[in-house]
DNA sequence: ATAAAAAATGTCAAAAAATTACATTTTTCT
DNA sequence: AGAAAAATGTAATTTTTTGACATTTTTTAT
């Protein structure tokens, strides 16, 4: 069971990988497309069995081991692979990797991951959740663990709007909290994987005293299916086998998404007051010397 | 002053641009490549002939006024710019935009904004904080509004690895604890300005009782004047005026960097203890039924 | 308005490139 | 060692691209 799951892998890299299944000729040829792939989308078959020293049809037999149709086909993975850098790809750390290459990793798998989560984001559910949360009496912004975090940073965010929010750490005070629910409070529940069940239990406690439940949590988990709305997103693996990494970026940047549209559909006069709150702050800090 | 850098010139951009000194024939050729690229890198020129209701030639022709050598090197330079979309591109929220737009807006613009981190990282700071991490006493981690939240989510990190780790929400429990701090501990600052002055005095008070200062925050910056050693991380503007976006996300990703950089440091042993700590937390969650 | 010139486009053939079929060599397994 | 399988190469075939040139269309100057 592969628990990667490459968005489209890179064939410079699937190359790399696949050494070990190259036969002698084939991996002749992997040298030389490795050692100079800029040089090799722009030479014909021919030139390049000629570089490799193999037969024009033993490139061709390469490029089909790759899943490519061809060799026209394969240039064309080729450039795109070696476009832009390279697409991000979910890579895991390994126990031998340099500083620089967990860092790296760690950098790219997460803007793999937002990829992916953007596009399973269903941008109606999120037009309907900012509609909900703009009628809001009371917002409430839920999470344990890693999540409670990302709670934490809704509540900095939307505390800004002027608008009542809650937040809390604590189970027990979350489920008073949602006691006290009425109809058009709105919760916010944050959860990775929607099956942490005390989170569950409010879901279901704040339901109960009607207040809307919108969940940020995966599809089809138990709190899931406790919530009048989710907002799913789908983020693969965690890079990290024991922590939640790319999770809870994707969660924060759609809490983002969440008070972006807050602050667009509140318009303009509204926007104004932020630019108050902000001001406010400046007393706090020391001046920016001008550069 | 522009704050997009375009990296290179799309070749889909140059027919969009190029659209006027086009000739009737071509026209049509640029219209069912535009239409359809994906298409277009796939198709045999003789296809595409067809497809634009033009001869072979006049493809041919066509790909050679956009300073091409021919239809094969054109569809390269066709799968370049198609590969990953476009390079991600910090685009800023516009009042009048779907919530279509400003999700993919966002979700771009932290990419980009990842991008630009990733680079700006100094991987040797990275190796010497995390060294420093792995042999401290107690580690502290601190953070005021935005970044508070960034400052909790490194003690839930930090926290499995069972070591003393320490965070306050409110200045003077921060203060307190900082007057508590000896040789061997490490505090860590998280500032996106590095203005704050409370969080400056807390370094300098940090590091009056021979405590080591971490900074991660905007290099030059007061903060980074007062710490010992400073992770600083160039992120482009905020999409957001009012609010931190990206500068968190960021921080969170670095702080996950420095996370894994200490359980690599630690070893085997050390992450098998990770995994009790996540079995621990099992019996909290509702099993995944099989799937 | 019209003829000449220039530009654009198409037809067809040549050239180049890629692919297939099949023969030969190498490797592997018994 | 010898048969079977896999790998590789040769040469022919097919596909694709390009070039040369004829035809049509457009432009320009009278």
């Amino acid at each position: 069971m592969p628990n990667i799951c490459y968005i489209r892998m890179n064939i410079l890299e699937k190359i790399t990988q696949s050494k070990a299944a190259f036969s002698k000729s084939e991996k002749k040829v992997a040298e030389v497309i490795l050692a100079n792939p800029q040089t090799a989308i722009h030479s014909s078959i021919a030139t390049l069995a000629k570089m490799s020293d193999v037969s024009e049809p033993t490139v061709n037999r390469f490029c089909r081991r790759l899943d490519t149709k061809g060799f026209p086909d394969f240039k064309l993975h080729l450039a795109q692979s070696l476009a832009n850098g390279t697409p991000y790809v979910n890579r895991h750390v390994d126990e031998n990797d340099s500083p620089d290459e967990y860092t790296n990793k760690i950098f790219e798998s997460t803007m793999a991951s937002l990829e992916v989560a953007r596009q399973s984001v269903d941008v109606n559910v999120v037009n309907r959740v900012v509609d909900l949360l703009t009628q809001a009496q009371k917002i409430s912004f839920f999470g344990l663990g890693a999540s409670a975090s990302v709670a934490h940073d809704a509540l900095n965010k939307f505390f800004r709007f002027n608008v009542p929010v809650v937040y809390f750490e604590d189970i027990l005070m979350q489920r008073m909290s949602c006691m006290n629910c009425s109809d058009g409070d709105v919760v916010v529940l944050i959860s990775h994987t929607g099956r942490t069940k005390s989170l569950v239990e409010i879901a279901q406690i704040a339901r109960m005293n009607d207040a809307t439940v919108v969940g940020i949590t995966s599809a089809d988990s138990p709190l899931a299916q406790e919530c009048s709305y989710v907002l799913s997103l789908e983020v693969p693996e965690d890079t990290d086998m024991y922590m939640p990494m790319a999770s809870r970026i994707a969660q924060l940047t759609l809490i983002d998404v969440l008070a972006t549209g807050f602050t667009l559909r509140r318009g303009n006069k509204f926007r104004e007051n932020l630019k108050r709150v902000k001001d406010t702050l400046r007393g706090s800090r020391y001046e920016k010397r001008n550069e």
